[in-house]
DNA sequence: CATGTATATACACTGACATGTATATATTGC
DNA sequence: GCAATATATACATGTCAGTGTATATACATG
């Protein structure tokens, strides 16, 4: 779908990558976060408005201050994702099983040398 | 980890997401892909070679094709990192209980686009 | 060996994106 | 209102990655 491929090219650059195991912590405001990367402020707002937009974070105001979050609906859809891969080896382990119980009928070789 | 990122970068091309996907039915040679993507050729190849380095896939000659399929190791990666959130949660209801929850949903920021 | 097919690679180009600098906006305290 | 702090945004710049064209390599077939 649409949305989980924003939310893997929001979280491919490994700045935006640091920080979201950053806020594994918690809610952090801007500051917080400026200090455990090594860009500019400007650079982490710049980031953290990406991660937003693809749902990742969420922003909380707190007197001068934004607090931003991870949203737990953000995670739950790259889970999903990656879930319908682990669905696509087990089809695969039921047909080998399968290929396996018709080879020990016949035992053929393989067609490549 | 550095693995997981590789990941992430790898999968975050719209191009090559559409590859992973398109191995969902199972081993493809070259020119399956081409068909599937609005691209030539040579690029189909270059971004094979990044996911085959990301370790997300494997090749496998046959003849004069090649035939990609999908690493389920990589895709465990995925898993693991992504249930790193899930404990993030789960450590913060502990901590909060339920109570706190419903404020929060009756308190809910605004997102800005 | 010659031809066709399948895939990989070298090269140049272009567009996008991350960054820094500078500035604007918002909030607090005096 | 004014100064200080915290964050967001506008702008210019440089770098990098994806793309196409052309070519090289490998395999198959006659």
């Amino acid at each position: 779908m649409e949305t989980q491929i924003t939310i893997l090219q929001a979280l491919a650059d490994p700045v935006r990558f640091r920080i979201a195991e950053a806020m594994k912590a918690g809610e952090c405001a801007v500051g917080d976060i400026v200090e455990r990367v090594d860009i500019q402020q400007s650079g982490v707002s710049r980031h953290l408005r990406i991660l937003s937009q693809a749902g990742i974070v969420q922003m909380r105001p707190d007197g001068q201050r934004r607090l931003y979050s991870l949203r737990k609906e953000a995670f739950d859809q790259l889970e999903a994702w990656v879930e319908g891969y682990r669905r696509h080896w087990e089809a695969r382990l039921d047909r080998f099983g399968a290929a396996l119980e018709q080879n020990r009928a016949s035992a053929r070789p393989r067609e490549k040398s």
